[in-house]
DNA sequence: GCGACAG
DNA sequence: ATCTTGTCGC
């Protein structure tokens, strides 16, 4: 993917990277600003490995709308900092961004598992890398970090949601993507309504929770992690190595 | 002081 | 994030 300019540094303490999402938070464009056509859409995620330190972030790029996989990276670097609520992008962003810079075609959307605008700074992972690289991002999590909605109101059908409120203000969506499970929690991340957000969200799903690119890069991201079965002989491998290998089990 | 707390 | 067996329901 093309270079770009960077933001800002990204070994801060704590109380930095807090102010430094303030300011950033107010050039967070909470409108439709994408491509009439959006053709490809990428997704991304991390896996940490505790047996080596490594984080390992992976971007998948799909077609849209046939949701076919185009291209499939993963990009390691150590762990750089502690897991802080309210901070995550300052953990998993740069090692994030190595993986999308391996991608040859640009997204014209990308889908992040994580918070966008659904954040007490307004400030969360999706948005942060959307504005990093001008790009329209979808924050695609799990859980919520902030703000609350009524489950009683929460249809149990796909495609049903709800806003997610923080005092009043809505910050998000409970968005049920498959029937009977929990709901994911979908904001704006960075150049895009929420009205958006929730139609690309529930347009990439295929009869799971999480939409597809979140889902495949989630799996990318720890498939590949630390799971290499111990010796094991393979097919047309010298039966001389393999009896060799069997007396070192012994 | 107590509860909440993306991944 | 990761650990971790069975179990309930469409």
């Amino acid at each position: 993917m093309r270079a770009v300019r960077p933001l800002h540094e990204w070994n801060l303490q704590p109380e930095q990277a807090v102010a430094l999402q303030k300011e950033l938070a107010r050039r967070v464009i909470r409108e439709d600003r994408l491509p009439p056509q959006v053709q490809h859409i990428a997704g991304v995620d991390l896996a940490i490995n505790e047996n080596n330190g490594l984080a390992r972030a992976a971007a998948v790029l799909l077609s849209y709308p046939s949701l076919q996989l185009e291209e499939q990276h993963v990009y390691e670097e150590p762990v750089r900092m502690e897991y802080i609520p309210g901070l995550l992008s300052f953990r998993e962003l740069p090692c994030v961004l190595g993986a999308l810079n391996l991608l040859r075609q640009e997204p014209d959307l990308i889908m992040v598992d994580g918070q966008g605008i659904a954040h007490p700074r307004r400030l969360g992972i999706a948005s942060h890398l959307g504005l990093w690289l001008d790009l329209p991002t979808i924050g695609c999590a799990k859980s919520v970090l902030r703000g609350h909605y009524n489950e009683q109101e929460l249809g149990e059908t796909v495609g049903s949601w709800v806003p997610l409120l923080d005092h009043g203000e809505i910050i998000g969506a409970a968005v049920r993507t498959r029937e009977h499970v929990k709901p994911m929690i979908i904001s704006i991340g960075h150049r895009i309504s929420l009205e958006t957000s929730i139609r690309y969200a529930l347009s990439c799903c295929r009869g799971y929770r999480l939409p597809e690119p979140t889902r495949l890069a989630d799996r990318l991201s720890k498939n590949n992690a630390y799971r290499e079965p111990a010796n094991r002989p393979k097919e047309g491998q010298d039966t001389a190595n393999g009896a060799v290998q069997d007396s070192l089990w012994q």
